[in-house]
DNA sequence: ACCTGAACACCGTTCAAGT
DNA sequence: ACCTGAACACCGTTCAAGT
């Protein structure tokens, strides 16, 4: 036993998020154990923590991967659709992949790091864009209307958000372009 | 030892939700184990299920109290003030009692009973107050600033997310009173 | 009829020991 | 240098056994 070399350190790392996202799909988040995630991707438990220093920081490197993926998906709408558009295709994406779009909001982490942050954003700077943002206060406006919408896409489990989401959404958009 | 017949059922209830209410402001929400809760109170770990079925129905008594202590703190605000003042109550108590009032929106049980669903509907229905809902979409655009809101106060963790909530909502109010 | 406390089946994490 | 697997210190939950 031991020291098989099969693998690189890197690619051992991928072969973990994959059996954890493997494992979140299968059976949910709550199943997300490392002993499953070892089990699934043919290691032993202690391998894992040759590569992520603890659960909560494998947990933040899925997310990273799904924040990824969520830009990348989402780049293109975003140069040729309008807002409508490009939040309904973030809607698909988290009723496509519930158990992994709630975890980005639960990293189970105290501090997120920087990097985390800054994906985090580059999100909301995709919705951003289909708002001119000339003061700090619209900037802060857009974000609690961003975090609005996540916040009822959290809370609304089982019935879809998506008229929810609308429904704030024009109503918003209509106080938006009203003078003050 | 067993039988000492100090305390009614109901009373012992009652002791392991001040226990676990105890427990989770010195210590926090991860830290809230039925042992600690045992140790606390000064029972056993089996005594606690004999008058709760499992960890998640505690917890859902636990969020049951909060919930009500909500609603009794605000009503005579719901009253008198205006939907900033009662707005800004609610967010003070949020601040105020974070790990509780995190808890209400992850009640770890899967299925939510009606009694409990009542309850949180009748913060919203404070909420509503404010509002004159003669459609079902209103009602439900009205919902969904609730949801909105809460999700500003559960994804601002650190910084204060009353100036959010409030350019949020006025900027909502100013669309809610614009015709289509 | 209550209450205990040991037992069961799990966790995340560590680390001496093997190749 | 990698990888194992046993060990540690925890969990929630159950239930035979005591008074």
């Amino acid at each position: 036993m031991a020291r098989r070399n099969e693998h690189s350190l890197s690619e051992i790392k991928a072969m973990v998020l994959n059996a954890a996202e493997t494992v979140i799909i299968e059976e949910g988040f709550a199943a997300l154990t490392i002993r499953k995630i070892a089990m699934e991707m043919g290691y032993t438990v202690g391998s894992i923590y040759m590569v992520f220093a603890s659960r909560a920081e494998l947990i933040l490197h899925l997310n990273a991967r799904t924040l990824e993926d969520i830009t990348t998906r989402l780049q293109p709408i975003t140069n040729t659709g309008n807002i409508e558009t490009w939040l309904k295709a973030y809607l698909q994406y988290a009723r496509t992949n519930p158990q992994r779009w709630r975890m980005i909001f639960t990293p189970e982490c105290t501090q997120l790091p920087d990097w985390y942050q800054a994906q985090l954003n580059s999100v909301f700077q995709q919705f951003a864009t289909y708002f001119t943002l000339s003061s700090p206060e619209q900037k802060q406006t857009v974000y609690a209307l961003w975090q609005g919408i996540q916040g009822i896409c959290l809370l609304s489990p089982d019935h879809d958000p998506e008229a929810s989401v609308l429904l704030l959404l024009r109503t918003f958009l209509r106080g938006w372009h009203t003078d003050k």
